[in-house]
DNA sequence: ATGTTTAATAATCAATGGATAATTGATTCT
DNA sequence: AGAATCAATTATCCATTGATTATTAAACAT
């Protein structure tokens, strides 16, 4: 079992059977193969079936996290902090939009389209109310405000009048986010098959919603009228 | 089932403490709250405080279905079952095809914008897998294919003539339909509040993808060439 | 009324799963 | 080498849950 010959710091590499391990080693394991399990069982998914997983015995797990409930924030915060600036680029004018764009949803659906990602938010989204609330006001107001004022700026199209045809607006960019996101339903979830050319779908997305988004907001201001109503002028 | 004719047909409106109901309304009364119960819980939602909701003993559900497996069963297809031939319309050329389909978006957004139907879908997807196949490729088949014809038609567009180019315009018309499923699980997943304006939406994302798609279409025309490559003509 | 049928309950089992306490044994320190 | 430390296991508890069996009692037929 233990290659017990050589100096102490000659760490087991991973064998089965593995015996103490340092604290901060097992913790790592742990929380890596919980990510595995709860994605593929969800939050339900036994401690006792993950002890096995790790080839380790269920109580073991007490000692690293006082419940399952802590082992579970803790899986979601792993899968889902630290991102840190990824939206800064989408506003540097220095690059034509549709390359920030472009590249923005090509970094972007590298990280969600992955099967823990996917399944974790949503079986999140399903039994923990509200859990997903910061990352989902996040991307409001640092991906989609931001990038409606840029298309506006590169369409010349007047900011908008009222909170509602903001709301319009942003409508627009949900269903453009959204053609990402279910792309990682469809796969992680439906288990259907997707197209292998990721890239070549977010260009042909995106050539998509650029032809349709400015024309439909600017269509938003015609017709939606501010406050009091104006009529409508052909 | 006799429904045994006459003054005897005095049933007990459903009372608190009712007891002794016709299996019939008993069965049908199960399988209400279970959508409910199940739509709330998951699958993994309990028989016993199925059973307390009901107002009833947990071993009367045995009465009606056989496992707690079979009762699953009766709800999915109790949700997902039952909608004949919706799709027919869309076809109908004596209609301008922005109605055609805006009408079929209102009443397909009418019945998968429900908590029931999101929660259940996303809920069976993840833990039975391939179970929504059969929902999904019809919708492929009913759906998207006789729109893409449409469009096609519509806007004097070619047909696709690679296999790649036609999953390309199908994933156009997923990411439309998209916007609309999403529309629901940001809803009754992940607990946000979406426009109360659900027809306005919809009109605002056909603009958008009327405006979008077909130009897109005849894009991927160009720019994927058939089989042997031809050098690219601008 | 009386007896038959059967909807519904009471009682109970066995398996599962989260959690705790006591024990073992590998590693490290002196 | 021997003692101390602490990672990991063993044994066990108890609540929950799917499922079965035996019993009760409401409704109907005669």
């Amino acid at each position: 079992m233990q290659d017990s010959i050589k100096p102490a710091s000659r760490k087991r590499v991973a064998t089965t059977g593995t015996r103490r391990l340092a604290p901060q080693e097992r913790e790592q394991q742990i929380v890596e193969k919980a990510i595995e399990h709860f994605t593929r069982h969800g939050f339900a998914g036994s401690t006792r079936e993950l002890a096995r997983e790790l080839g380790v015995t269920q109580p073991l797990l007490y000692r690293y996290f006082p419940n399952k409930e802590a082992l579970i924030d803790r899986v979601y915060h792993e899968v889902f902090s630290g991102y840190p600036n990824w939206e800064g680029s989408l506003t540097d004018r220095a690059l034509p939009l549709v390359e920030r764009l472009h590249s923005f949803y090509t970094e972007y659906a590298r990280v969600i389209l992955r099967e823990e990602w996917i399944r974790i938010f949503i079986f999140a989204g399903l039994t923990r109310e509200g859990i997903n609330s910061k990352y989902l006001s996040r991307l409001r107001t640092r991906v989609f405000l931001p990038v409606l004022a840029e298309i506006r700026h590169e369409f010349g199209i007047a900011d908008p009048e009222t909170p509602t045809q903001l709301e319009h607006e942003v409508e627009l960019l949900w269903a453009f986010h959204a053609s990402f996101v279910y792309l990682g339903i469809r796969k992680w979830i439906y288990g259907l098959k997707i197209p292998k050319d990721i890239d070549g779908l977010i260009k042909t997305q995106l050539t998509s919603f650029l032809h349709g988004a400015p024309e439909t907001m600017r269509q938003i201001r015609g017709t939606m009228v501010p406050s009091v109503s104006k009529p409508k002028r052909p």
